[in-house]
RNA sequence: GCGCUCAUAGCUCAGUUGGAUAGAGUGACGGACUACGAAUCCGUAGGUCGCAGGUUCGAAUCCUGCUGGGCGCACCA
């Protein structure tokens, strides 16, 4: 609806400037929005103001002239007002909802879906945890973010590879194998020292246990029982973390391993490829990249002067190697604590000759975890910490997913675990579940009654005609656009509290008939009664298909 | 010290990328089930959008400075 506004107004403007109305000038920067206060209408524009500079009028004129040409040739407009400074307020005749409503229940599942992503390639990398521990809390987070988006994102029409890349070489990765070693060396000899920096955690006498159990550490060399320690307690912890991840609702395209750069000899080639660039040199026996001259504040080691890489090296290389998969669009979602870290990598990127604007890091900030009314500080390393499979079990996917995507990444969360784990009304996922499973009920009800859906639905819309069944309709309407905001803004979260509106404004109209049964939705009038199961059948189509993209149940009973 | 980021109702946060009179949830108080599901709804109360300037028709939103939180500033990963 909003576009056919804005197709009404530029086929206007162009109008006007073929006439001598108006000056012929390039189209400003002007926004077609919906309005807060409704006797501003259904939509404003503020294309007047933004002509006004460079026609040298006065907004409130040129707004006339543009009301007086108006082009509106599908006759979807009931009224129009110039209003303010220089705002035109549009009303969009009732039928014309109905016809939007009608749309909603011929679509369905596909109601919401674009063309906007045009079968744009896009990698989105998410989670990407060291397989040294269990998935935390912070990785829930990120990982709902990222399954969101990228279901939204496929929903939009671009092409979506979900990417994790595993940290498997280096210095944590040597440590996890001390860890499990002195575990199991602590198993025969209670005082047997344990690294001071290693990994507390219990599930690492677990895994000292599994893999002592499979080979005779015995047999080894200490290097050789800590190397072999390292690669199974990896790959277990690997598994481990692609279980929690399929049980919290998501599966990945690519599992890109750090490992598989170095043997491939990928990163050898990459940096090959960045001494091309003329941005590397060598300075005390180590290699830099001048990324001070590229938005960092300093340059960075890329090789250190021991001859290993740094880690920084193995990522440019990874991100190169993205560029050359072909993505017109990279994703990474990282915890904010690597911040300081995007400059750098947009740097490297840019000596190779890539736009900044390529590679989009998304931070999610720290989860705060409550309990009983007091926060649990984590810590990975002194093996305190809630795991996401501890979550799950406590408060279920659908509550934890939900928490996750309650508030913008860039804030931080805190995830109050006792208010998720009640099972009631104060849980504000149920809220939107209730939603749908009332409606649920209600055709269980039409049906009990006898009346079933099969007619056309413009014969009745038209008894539609409360203020509280066009408010709904209005807001299904914007269901599609806000996905593409979403795809634009990578701002997720805005599903979560779009869907909580709509299922307010459910509430609401549903209550209506409390009191006064004309009002109820099966009300004994049949034709209206029939108009208003479509509209519920909308309602539950919108709420069905954007729980779905937010990767939570949308249950017919609760 | 430098950099990034955030500051909105008692609390937790939205705010359609600069629009008209700033909104939810929660907490407090008061109401609505003989009923399509009360896991719901209605009402009341609650604000100098951290502070001070600037940009313009118009600022919670943009620019500058200040104050106060968070985070980062390794030849670590």
């Amino acid at each position: 609806m909003k576009n056919k506004i804005d197709s009404i107004l530029t086929t206007t403007l162009q109008h006007c400037f073929n006439n001598g109305k108006l000056n012929q000038t390039p189209l400003p920067d002007y926004t077609v929005e919906i309005p807060n206060h409704s006797d501003h209408g259904h939509f404003a524009t503020n294309l007047p103001l933004t002509l006004a500079p460079s026609q040298k009028r006065r907004p409130t004129e040129i707004a006339q002239i543009i009301v007086d040409h108006l082009m509106d040739s599908e006759d979807i407009l009931l009224k129009v007002d110039i209003a303010g400074p220089g705002f035109i307020n549009f009303t969009i005749r009732t039928e014309q909802w109905h016809k939007c409503l009608a749309q909603i229940i011929a679509l369905k599942d596909d109601y919401g879906r674009s063309r906007q992503g045009n079968g744009e390639k896009v990698l989105v990398e998410y989670v990407s945890a060291n397989p040294t521990g269990p998935l935390h809390l912070g990785h829930g987070r990120g990982a709902a973010l990222g399954d969101t988006l990228c279901r939204i994102l496929a929903y939009c029409d671009y092409r979506v590879t979900r990417e994790f890349y595993i940290n498997d070489a280096g210095r944590q990765i040597q440590l996890l194998g001390e860890s499990i070693y002195s575990r199991w060396k602590q198993m025969s000899n209670r005082n047997h020292p344990f690294p001071e920096n290693a990994y507390h955690g219990d599930y690492i006498v677990e895994l000292a246990k599994e893999i002592s159990n499979q080979t005779d550490l015995d047999g080894l060399t200490q290097d050789q029982a800590i190397a072999h320690c390292a690669k199974l307690g990896k790959e277990k912890m690997l598994q481990e973390i692609k279980r929690d991840l399929a049980d919290f609702g998501m599966t990945f395209d690519v599992w890109y391993s750090e490992t598989d750069l170095f043997s491939s000899g990928l990163l050898d080639k990459s940096i090959e490829t960045i001494k091309g660039t003329g941005y590397l040199y060598e300075k005390d026996g180590a290699i830099w990249i001048k990324t001070s001259e590229l938005g960092d504040d300093k340059d960075r080691v890329i090789k250190k002067s021991d001859g290993e890489f740094t880690y920084f090296a193995s990522d440019i290389s990874y991100h190169l190697e993205k560029w050359k998969r072909g993505f017109s669009k990279a994703i990474n979602i990282w915890g904010a604590d690597h911040h300081g870290y995007v400059q750098r990598m947009k740097g490297a990127l840019k000596a190779n000759g890539i736009g900044e604007e390529w590679l989009t890091v998304l931070l999610i900030q720290l989860v705060k975890l409550w309990k009983g009314g007091q926060e649990l500080k984590m810590s990975k390393r002194a093996g305190q910490f809630v795991t996401l499979r501890e979550l799950m079990d406590e408060v279920g996917v659908d509550a934890a997913r939900f928490v996750f995507l309650s508030k913008n990444h860039d804030s931080p969360l805190d995830f109050d675990i006792d208010l998720a784990k009640k099972h009631d009304s104060d849980n504000p996922v149920y809220y939107v579940q209730y939603a749908h499973a009332r409606i649920c009920s209600i055709f269980r009800k039409a049906e009990e009654e006898g009346i079933s859906l099969t007619q056309d639905p413009k014969t009745v819309l038209e008894r539609l005609i409360l203020n509280e069944e066009m408010a709904l309709i209005r807001s299904m309407a914007e269901f599609p656009s806000l996905l593409e905001t979403i795809c634009i803004v990578f701002e997720p979260h805005r599903l979560t509290y779009y869907l909580t509106e709509l299922a307010s404004l459910f509430h609401k109209y549903f209550n209506l008939g409390m009191k006064v049964p004309e009002n109820r939705i099966i009300c004994g009038d049949s034709s209206l009664s029939l108009a208003r199961l479509f509209l519920a059948d909308a309602i539950r189509i919108v709420l069905y298909n954007g729980l779905t993209l937010l990767g939570i149940h949308a249950p017919e009973r609760m």
